[in-house]
RNA sequence: GCUGGCGUAGCUCAGUCGGAAGAGCAGCCGCCUUGUAAGCGGCAGGUCGAGGGUUCGAUUCCCUCCGCCAGCUCCA
């Protein structure tokens, strides 16, 4: 019987029985059979080589695709591991994986890799690569993978585990062998070695078996793979243009923050510079928190045991917290991981009544939270941070309405930032540990839901992964060079409420228990700062910069001049500096570029006697002899902050 | 927390197989008086992350601590 295939533009085509991938493929054109790694029948990913099973829906998988990339990555890290075999007597391996932009392997060979074992183990593969060797797909059963494997635990731990999810309801498994390697592999890989035309070792590190830090840490190697040398540099290439956007380089480049190590592990004091940022941003969220109808309110640092008790984070959250502060004979102190309790107290200072609500309370405040050494990073993860925190009190009835006014919220504030492309998650309620009411649940998940169209924001349904205490809403931005950053978080709570037993008096004199969002709109002050440095690689929109302008005389005799233009355009509220170095010009010029400084005005002979400046804004043209009027106009016109 | 790699001047980095610590930039002082990305000369700057050990002698070797970097499922 011969094969009905039908190609993705709808036609059907009739190959004889037995065709492989590849036969189809050719038969449709040689580039595209030349560019195949794998093909695809009804969606599941097939070898080249293997005789198509039946009739379907068949598309070629090309090597620059994503899939394409993801089976090259897939069968260089089968000539990793092939490679590290060879070299490494009694090595054993477990899992090798393709990932975004690469792949690694994972290996026990009784001893770490060093950076000195990669580049051998790189050589090697080269030599399996130039080998041309094929890859041979063979499918065993359990028993035969088992003896296949025997000597290699990882591998028959991963078949005795293997769901009914995998090959033949897990009675099968597929193996691949080139040249005397073999691996458990599901497939598909290239045709043979030959074909991986672009492949790197990046590093190696540690890693746990299952991820699981209570199983054996095994030796990671990563690598990427790519269709071609050209399209790997230029993946090096992107590499080296996000390490030169590090927040943690740029922000001693341009004098924002440290982390003295003085002060310990995760802790940034803000310097002049830094500060002025941190400041505008902050003076925004006060603005459009006001804006929003919520009221400031403010919280010491630390509190009672006894509230982190009652509020539940001692149970739940105390790894994270810093130990507990006694003095003699007093109570025991905690300083705060988060701001909620305090804010509750503010609810509970006074009697409630339907009327006050919805209560908006936001705040700026501190928290401190003992993260594992290992994940503390710069500003996106510190120790100590600020979120701007609020917490809503409403009626039941009020929710929908005060969930789509957060996302509004939140949405605004990311796109006055220069975020304009968003992805969200919405996690709904955990399967087993779960507090509250289930209509409760499903009113606010509707609720949740029903702001996310309408923001006509996409997002994905994280099934089972809200808090125990409620279903949550977390924003994700793309940031300018593709990567994603979560940042804003609009969270319902219906355990808080009850812990601290709030009420509000109803229209009918009962009482009635408010439900509760949090929300933090930046995150963190300091996390949203670290990822805004990224995305504007430091070179921020003029309302954020520390300084927007810088007034550059040619020479001395021009200084005086300098002063007086500057002090005009302070007075116009611009933050100006004056360069009154003793260097040429060029040299004052390349260090405004390096300050990032959006604005330059030089002032020389011509601008003192005909009140001009030669005036360049990032982006655009130098123009030489600008009315320093007009230049004063339009640079406090491009410094006003979106609102 | 775990594994590995690191820690030398404010910054970026040389260097010492155990025997007197270096450069460039930045800083300071002079000269130059400058028109859009580095003018020239000089000076100063380091408990070689901290503590302990081995040694005649430690920045170098060993141990502990502090800090930094990468990774720690994107599931054959």
């Amino acid at each position: 019987m011969p094969l009905q295939i039908t190609y993705p533009d709808g036609t059907v085509v009739e190959h004889p029985d037995g065709s492989t991938g590849l036969d189809v493929a050719s038969s449709i054109g040689s580039r595209l059979a030349r560019a195949a790694v794998a093909v695809k029948l009804d969606g599941e990913m097939l070898d080249l080589s293997r005789p198509l099973p039946g009739d379907g829906l068949f598309e070629v998988v090309t090597d620059s695709s994503d899939e394409g990339r993801s089976v090259l990555r897939h069968s260089a890290a089968h000539v990793l591991a092939q490679a590290v075999l060879n070299l490494h007597q009694g090595a054993t391996f477990a899992i090798g994986p393709s990932i975004t932009d690469g792949f690694y392997y994972d290996f026990d060979i009784g001893r770490p890799f060093t950076p000195d074992d990669l580049g051998p183990i790189e050589e090697e593969m080269a030599r399996i690569i130039a080998a041309d060797q094929p890859f041979i797909r063979e499918e065993l059963s359990r028993q035969e993978g088992l003896a296949v494997f025997a000597e290699h635990r990882f591998k028959t731990e991963i078949i005795e585990s293997v769901e009914g999810s995998e090959v033949g309801d897990g009675k099968i498994v597929s193996i691949y062998r080139n040249n005397g390697f073999v691996d458990l592999c599901r497939g598909p890989h290239v045709p043979s070695t030959g074909r991986l035309k672009a492949v790197k070792l990046l590093r190696s590190a540690g890693a746990y078996w299952r991820g699981d830090e209570n199983q054996p840490q095994l030796q990671r190697i990563y690598g990427t793979a790519w269709e071609s040398a050209k399209a790997l540099e230029e993946h090096l290439h992107r590499l080296e243009e996000a390490e030169k956007r590090d927040h943690r380089k740029l922000g001693r480049e341009l004098d924002l923050f440290s982390f003295p190590s003085e002060l310990g592990s995760g802790l940034a004091v803000w310097h002049p510079n830094g500060g002025m940022l941190r400041k505008q941003i902050e003076d925004y969220s006060r603005r459009i928190h006001e804006m929003f109808g919520f009221d400031f309110v403010y919280s010491p640092h630390l509190a009672k045991a006894d509230v982190w008790q009652t509020s539940g984070h001692l149970d739940f959250y105390a790894d994270l917290m810093y130990p507990g502060m006694e003095m003699d004979g007093s109570d025991e102190y905690r300083v705060k991981p988060m701001n909620c309790p305090f804010h509750v107290m503010i609810y509970k200072s006074a009697a409630r009544s339907y009327r006050d609500l919805p209560l908006r309370f936001g705040e700026l405040g501190t928290v401190y939270r003992y993260e594992m050494s290992g994940v503390v990073h710069g500003l996106l993860r510190a120790r100590g941070f600020t979120q701007d925190d609020s917490h809503t009190f409403c009626t039941r009835e009020q929710m929908p309405e005060e969930l789509a006014m957060h996302l509004e919220f939140v949405l605004m504030l990311l796109r006055d930032f220069g975020f304009d492309e968003f992805e969200a998650d919405l996690s709904t309620r955990p399967e087993e540990k779960w507090v509250g009411e289930l209509d409760m649940w499903e009113e606010a998940t509707d609720s949740l839901k029903a702001a996310l169209e309408a923001s006509g924001v996409p997002y994905r349904v994280a099934e089972g992964e809200g808090a125990f205490y409620g279903p949550k809403i977390d924003v994700h931005v793309k940031d300018a060079i593709g990567r994603r950053w979560q940042m804003s978080t609009i969270q319902m709570d219906f355990t808080l409420p009850d812990r601290f037993e709030l009420e509000f008096i109803t229209p009918e004199d009962a009482r009635e228990r408010p439900v509760m969002i949090h929300s933090a709109k930046f995150g963190s002050v300091e996390r949203f700062i670290g990822v805004l440095i990224e995305h504007y690689a430091g070179a921020f929109p003029m309302w954020l910069a520390p300084v927007q302008a810088i007034v550059v005389p040619v020479a001395d005799r021009h200084e005086d001049h300098a002063s007086k233009v500057a002090k005009s355009m302070r007075d116009r509220g611009i933050r100006v500096d004056v360069d009154a170095g003793s260097g040429k010009l060029g040299e004052k010029i390349r260090n405004a570029h390096l300050r990032k400084i959006p604005a330059i005005m030089v002032v020389g002979d011509s601008d003192v006697s005909n009140e001009t400046v030669g005036l360049t804004v990032r982006g655009s043209d130098e123009r030489r002899g600008t009315p320093l009027g007009e230049a004063i106009t339009e640079l406090a016109e491009a410094a006003k902050p979106p609102r």
